[in-house]
DNA sequence: GTACACCCCGTACCAGGGTACGGGGTCAAG
DNA sequence: CTTGACCCCGTACCCTGGTACGGGGTGTAC
């Protein structure tokens, strides 16, 4: 097993340095092993826990989502129903942002075409329909405020 | 023209006053007139603004393009084509987004369905494929890394 | 033996979109 | 005239995922 300093699994890795001792401190990356001077030392094991934590951050899991997928990989009790459990949460997610996007682009698309000319951009049908007291935008209801941020 | 008062316009609007505050520091809304006591007095031109903000958020808009498309609508030498100009690039950005959503479903549905099992979750699939060394999730490349920090 | 790169730590800062707090003034009813 | 709801302002704080800074110690090659 190879020691590496933070600099170098940081490197091997393309993150900083810096991100590195962030993951440490938000309780990701186990703390390593130390030097007599300080230095960290770490193993193999810590570069595939940055993998891991790249590919899960690349499904779209927060680092607190993937604190928990990675305690669940050493904890004995835990089954693969809590895995799926979270995954399948996940995709409940992705599928509602999908929508909501969806939803935004087509509007969206609606009121670009709407909107031909080259006059004055006061009067373009995209911004009169902002502007409408009707509460209707691109044709079509938007429905609810769903996309709040208030729901992480 | 009637007179409101910030939380009188706050609640018309279902947002508090704190946010039309907010809204005001980030140059959105005009500071409005005021009182003899410094009391804000909104006219519904405000309230127009409001809506016009809520809509574009709607449509994905972050608040400084918002501030630039409330520009737009006043600058009399502004033209559609600017307007449209910034719906497209939304628009770009809004199928981008779909597309990273699209590619986290289907690798997380095609590992949620290979997870079968109820067994402990060391071993489950999904873990397997995040921990594996080799660079591949949910059986598909997941293409360049694109969300890198390290790049500006 | 001294450059120079690297590491340590704590802390502050970035964007985005607000929310909350605290000490004080104001307005309308009773 | 007092009570309670409202408003003023500035500032600090929330979350997420880091990035940057600064003052100091270390590791190593020449």
């Amino acid at each position: 097993m190879r020691a590496f300093t933070v600099g170098q699994v940081a490197r091997r890795f393309g993150v900083g340095v810096e991100t590195v001792r962030f993951y440490e401190r938000q309780g990701l990356l186990e703390e390593p092993a130390r030097r007599a001077s300080g230095y960290r030392e770490y193993g193999d094991d810590a570069v595939a826990v940055l993998r891991f934590i790249r590919r899960a951050k690349q499904l779209g899991f927060t680092l607190k989502k993937i604190k928990g997928l990675l305690g669940l990989r050493l904890d004995a009790s835990a089954t693969r129903a809590d895995v799926r459990t979270q995954a399948s949460a996940k995709i409940v997610d992705i599928k509602a942002k999908i929508r909501d996007l969806r939803r935004m682009r087509d509007a969206l698309t609606r009121l670009t075409a709407a909107c031909h000319g080259d006059g004055p951009a006061s009067g373009c049908p995209i911004l009169e329909a902002l502007n409408d007291p009707d509460d209707r935008v691109g044709g079509e209801d938007l429905g609810p405020v769903r996309s709040r941020r208030t729901e992480p």
